[in-house]
RNA sequence: GCCCCCGUAGCCCAAUCGGUAGAGGCAGGCUCCUUAAAAGAGUCACAGUACGGGUUCGAAUCCCGUCGGGGGCACCA
């Protein structure tokens, strides 16, 4: 390829010249803040209007790796919705900030010997360099990090505010821990033991209260995994008991651990998915991971041995209904009446058979679908109708769902069946299969038999109807059941929020005052969490922040006079900044609070004459991947909802309209030794792959470092320019749909923006080639049609029409109007174009003569005139095949139509004097004749 | 194993309510421009919608089944 400058022309839209446009463009956008959005009031106040539009990436975390072309992908998409909107007169909110907490930090601390902060500071400054270059349209005022105690003091304090509330019940909401204490202290509500408040000391009466608070102390059986030299989340542990950072072991163990008791809004998280603007799929995977199922808890007299009272064993079932199918029951191993109940021959087959299922991982329990255990020797009674049934311990059942206990009904569910099955216990169908049902366990509907006084009752009327008889006998009662467990809030880890607690000489732990805030995070020697053998199940928990004696131990006056306090050493998950930062987007040099509530209000309040009587307000388009569909996206739900409950903000859920955006994947190619090749020199020869003239394998997936297919955004504006790659970006396909990248494909963005320069800009001189014609017909159709086409497009994230559609009305006038584009036509196409490429957009519209920044509009709006056709080409078919095409006024009937239609020499033809079965005309599309 | 999404030209993708299968890009052919090549301009071809049924005047679109790809859940009682 030659690029020389003799014969390059001085002015042609070239990777150089777009690189020239972008900086100067990038530098003035900066200088005249054009991306400041004004808040309602504070330091960032301005002249608002009342429409606005607040556009939230996913919080980024800033990676010392880099960008790959795959992360501007929605970057972009919001810039370009962001563009739009603000181009029609809305004041549009769109920033971005970093979530710079985080274990890659502190690993890489601990390899490189520099501080977390230090390296975490540098990749985001890198990261800004290489956004910024795209060309992003960000309000730069309102950049934050979670690493700054300026944010991350309001983090601590939101801590606290969940510390010191509780959930009632009754009201369904979060309430203010001091009411509760206050209904203690004046005797409404009673003690767990009776004993009056008064009556309980410091000590006691926090451990009352910690059994109700939002964040509390728990000592518990939690995930703990030795390589990370931490505890984990649930949501943070795969299915198979690894961890989702890092692929090491996990094993259960008991420590004292501070708990989100999110639990409590089970209810509130599931019904309100149907008030949000979100994918399917997302709302799924939030429903299924609470996993509400409603149902009931049943008791079983179950007789032990050397004891007069019998035991009772509570189980929980979905199908209450068919309680006279219990043939058995059973307990998970580590149930804690197993030892109450097993007879003295059977005691050790159970202890043996326990003994085996603790030494089993997870993993083993959870591959290993063979149904395993062993009788109890005990019998239990089943309430219904007085049979004694078996209880046997097996490890399908679970201690960590439900009761830990089930009454297993093999008719019914397949599981029992399978059991029953391999230990020979009896069935009994509870439920009539449906004609012709071969299989085992039957779970449809049907109507109920061999049930007493249900028989005859389909499904639903059964449950509810032994529901009632349970109830009225006391023998269980209806219940619903969740599979979310509260969220573990600890982790062993330097680089995260300190918590703002300290503990008391008895171990009480004392929240610090507001006054305080924030509770820094001091040097530390060694600021490495203590990881150990992956597999040393016995490991001991370190927090690196337990070896900064100086700083644990503190003097603090708490109200009661100077006493000596030791700080929690664990710091917060790495979830905690992202919760709530788009409120801190919102007013971000707030000192007095952590957003002020009239910003809020505007900013993220409920619109309901917008958005109808149910919105709950929140973030107005949010765009990210889908693999924080139930860790951050259900973690920041709660945050918001425990913050509307205490009145801090006037929605409850924090974002109104999530879209998925998909991911950008690429071809990797390996050798036959296994190892990957550089995917940029591999060359393709009748769909074979070739490296160095070996013939190399070639993979479709991520783009990574190790794959060697790694494409730079830093790269491709090097090559082409920051505009052509946006543009290319954004034409690959729509937003949500992940795609291969091609870097050979990229030319194709760039011919249409010199094209479309070509015609406007000569090429030699640089002088503007725009002429006064006034456009004809065909064009003004053309261009109005062109308006209202990507509007449409730009409002509904369908970039790639967008494009395409821009690069049709190019190509019009490049055909029609060689001489140069015509100023009726040149002006509305540059405008249309902004959103997508912005520099080169402005800059055609400073050389069109316009002293002002098109970033605040005008954006072009359709003439209706002519997107109305005087005329209308009907094709005609004949039995669904086109048979032939007539032109007829739009404005004519049905009935013209029709009579245009069957008058064509082709279908008289066709005819051959008969008379038609049927005609159908669909006015403005076409005719149909049935013959 | 269960659930969800997707299969349209060699490739990436359009077709918005069931109404003419093709907007745009890459790659390809031809023509013009050029000493030549590249770039550029113009132009052309290519699939009948993964497969098999069904509903309909009419199906890429709706329904059933099969195959292929992607994702989620996986003893949750």
């Amino acid at each position: 390829m030659s690029t020389d400058a003799a014969e390059m022309p001085a002015f042609r839209y070239t990777a150089e010249l777009a690189t020239e446009i972008e900086e100067r463009w990038q530098r003035e956008w900066e200088e005249r803040g054009t991306f400041h959005a004004p808040n309602p009031v504070g330091p960032l106040k301005g002249d608002v209007p009342a429409d606005k539009l607040f556009v939230q990436d996913m919080f980024p975390y800033p990676s010392g790796a880099g960008l790959h072309v795959g992360h501007p992908l929605g970057f972009i998409g919001t810039d370009v919705f962001a563009r739009f909107h603000r181009m029609t007169g809305r004041n549009v909110l769109h920033t971005m900030g970093f979530d710079a907490f985080g274990l890659p930090a502190e690993q890489y601390a601990v390899q490189t010997g520099r501080h977390p902060r230090e390296t975490t500071e540098d990749n985001i400054r890198t990261y800004l360099r290489q956004i910024r270059r795209v060309g992003l349209g960000h309000d730069e005022r309102r950049r934050i990090s979670t690493i700054d105690p300026g944010y991350y003091k309001w983090t601590q304090w939101i801590f606290l505010q969940i510390f010191n509330s509780w959930f009632d019940e009754a009201a369904g909401k979060a309430r203010p821990i001091a009411e509760l204490e206050a209904e203690f202290a004046a005797g409404t509500r009673a003690t767990p033991d009776g004993r009056p408040w008064s009556a309980l000391g410091r000590a006691e009466r926090e451990k009352v209260l910690g059994g109700y608070r939002l964040a509390y102390l728990s000592e518990a059986p939690v995930n703990w995994c030795p390589g990370l030299g931490t505890v984990l989340a649930n949501e943070e542990v795969t299915p198979d008991g690894r961890s989702e950072r890092g692929d090491f072991p996990v094993f259960r163990r008991s420590l004292r651990q501070w708990m989100m008791r999110i639990t409590a809004y089970a209810d509130r998280l599931i019904d309100d998915l149907d008030r949000l603007d979100w994918p399917e799929k997302v709302k799924a995977m939030q429903r299924n991971w609470i996993g509400r199922s409603h149902g009931a808890r049943v008791r079983f007299a179950c007789a032990r041995p050397g004891a007069a009272e019998p035991a009772t064993v509570e189980v929980f079932t979905t199908r209450p209904d068919t309680l006279f199918g219990a043939t058995y029951l059973v307990l998970a191993p580590e149930h804690p009446l197993v030892d109450e109940i097993t007879t003295p021959e059977q005691a050790d087959a159970i202890a043996e058979y326990r003994r085996a299922v603790s030494r089993k991982s997870e993993l083993d329990r959870q591959e290993n679908k063979e149904k395993t255990g062993v009788f109890t020797g005990a019998h239990a009674v089943n309430p219904v109708d007085g049979r004694e049934i078996p209880v046997y311990v097996a490890d399908y059942v679970l201690m960590g769902y439900g009761t830990g206990a089930i009454m297993a009904v093999p008719g019914q569910d397949q599981r029992d069946w399978d059991f029953a099955k391999a230990f020979d216990l009896p069935v009994i169908r509870t439920v009539q299969p449906a004609e012709g049902f071969d299989g085992e366990a039957y779970t449809g509907t049907g109507p109920a038999i061999n049930s007493g006084f249900l028989d005859g009752l389909d499904v639903a009327e059964a449950k509810k109807t032994i529901t009632a008889w349970l109830e009225e006998h006391g023998h269980g009662e209806g219940t619903v059941q969740f599979k979310l467990r509260d969220w573990l809030f600890s982790r062993q880890r330097y680089w995260g929020e300190p918590f703002p607690v300290v503990y008391d000489e008895e171990g009480t732990p004392v929240p610090v005052p507001e006054s305080m805030l924030p509770i820094e995070l001091p040097d530390v020697d060694d600021y490495s969490p203590r990881t150990f053998d992956p597999d040393d199940a016995n490991s001991e928990p370190s927090p690196p922040l337990s070896r900064a004696a100086d700083w644990v131990e503190v003097e603090l006056d708490l109200g009661d006079g100077p006493k000596k306090y030791r700080r929690e050493t664990n710091t917060m998950p790495n979830w905690a900044g992202s919760c709530w930062y788009q409120l801190r987007y919102v007013d971000p040099t707030e000192t007095e609070r952590f957003v002020n509530a009239e910003n809020e209000r505007y900013w993220l309040g409920p619109r309901t004459t917008e958005h109808g009587p149910q919105d709950p307000g929140g973030v107005d388009l949010y765009i990210g991947g889908v693999e924080h569909a139930v860790l951050h996206l259900l973690y920041a739900r709660f945050w918001q909802k425990v913050l509307f409950d205490l009145g801090h903000v006037s929605g409850d859920e924090p974002y109104r309209r999530l879209f998925n955006q998909g991911y950008i994947e690429a071809y990797a190619y390996r050798d036959d030794r296994g190892s990957y090749v550089p995917a940029e020199k591999v060359e393709e020869r009748d769909g074979r792959f070739f490296f160095e003239g070996a013939e190399v394998r070639r993979e479709y997936g991520k783009m990574g470092k190790s794959l060697k297919n790694v494409v730079t955004p830093d790269e491709m504006c090097a090559r082409y320019g920051a505009d052509t790659f946006r543009l290319y970006e954004m034409s690959m396909g729509p937003m949500d749909v992940s795609r291969p990248w091609a870097t050979k494909d990229v030319v194709g963005a760039q011919r249409f923006l010199q094209r479309l320069w070509r015609n406007l800009v000569d090429e030699e001189t640089g002088a503007l080639r725009v002429t006064d014609e006034t456009p004809g017909e065909d064009a003004l159709r053309l261009l109005h049609k062109t308006i209202a086409g990507v509007r449409d497009d730009f409002a509904h994230l369908r970039y790639n029409t967008a494009g395409a559609k821009l690069i049709e009305l190019n190509n019009f006038v490049t055909k029609h109007h060689p001489g140069g584009a015509p100023r009726a036509l040149a002006e509305p196409l540059v405008l249309l174009l902004a959103p997508l490429c912005p520099h080169v957009a402005e800059e055609l519209w400073a050389k069109l003569g316009h002293a002002e920044s098109l970033a605040h509009g005008p954006f072009p709006a359709a003439d209706e005139r002519y997107l109305v056709e005087d005329v209308v080409e009907y094709p005609i078919q004949v039995n669904g095949k086109v048979k032939a095409r007539v032109a007829v006024a739009a404005s004519a009937s049905p009935d013209e139509v029709r009579a245009v239609a069957l008058a064509d020499e082709k279908v008289v033809e066709l005819l051959n004097g008969g008379e038609p079965r049927k005609v159908i005309v669909v006015p403005g599309r076409l005719v149909n004749v049935v013959l």
